[in-house]
DNA sequence: CAAGTATATGCCAAGCGAGGCATACTCAAC
DNA sequence: GTTGAGTATGCCTCGCTTGGCATATACTTG
């Protein structure tokens, strides 16, 4: 599954952004997701596969960390779209610089 | 529909990188995209409602041109893993500039 | 080894998304 | 107003994804 399809799915962002913050358990995910337990294990099997989370066994527990390699495919993608909009921005800053010179002669 | 389910299409995306270049007709998107005409008019009216692109009417033709700013969305949310990653890549430089360092002391 | 905790998997149903085809719509040229 | 080019929409189908539930598996403790 490709990092875009990864990231498509709202739980599965929510997921990443709360193992961002540190690894966790998957008991830990449950509570936080409103959502079974099964379908957390799917989507952190998904996640895995997609090689963005990695499992640590401690004894009944899976803890899974983060591992945003991945998503790096993500930004290259993106990077082109950024640079539109920092241009964009650039421009708009580029104005009211213009414009405030002008105010004040 | 979410930037993230937008770009999650291999055709939205294929369509995006060729707007990205210059404007253009449903015509010559249909001509790049081995993909039927009603097909990728339907993938314009996704990118269309998710504001990522615009039309202008030029006779029966129809020109769309991208507009990147919902895309930022998608760029705020990569933003922390990008720090990640960077973090990662900085402190590989670090060591492999320790390492350089020890080998011509 | 029995029981309990923590997680994964299988199976099922529902919903959604994508594409094909036919067709409707829009505009221009004659 | 008829025709033709260019595009959008409706309808249908297929396949995939998601989540629920039940169950299997892994590991610990007594």
């Amino acid at each position: 599954m490709s990092p875009f399809t990864v990231i498509a799915d709202p739980h599965r962002r929510a997921i990443l952004d709360l193992l961002r913050e540190r690894e966790r358990a998957v008991g830990e995910l449950v509570e936080s997701l409103d959502l079974a337990q099964p379908a957390v294990s799917k989507h952190l099997r998904v996640l895995r596969d997609a090689g963005v989370v990695h499992v640590r066994i401690d004894a009944q527990r899976r803890v899974y960390r983060i591992d945003p390699g991945p998503l790096h495919e993500l930004d290259e993608w993106l990077a082109p779209y950024r640079a539109m909009w920092n241009a964009s921005l650039d421009a708009l800053e580029r104005e009211l610089d213009q414009m405030t010179t002008k105010e004040t002669p």
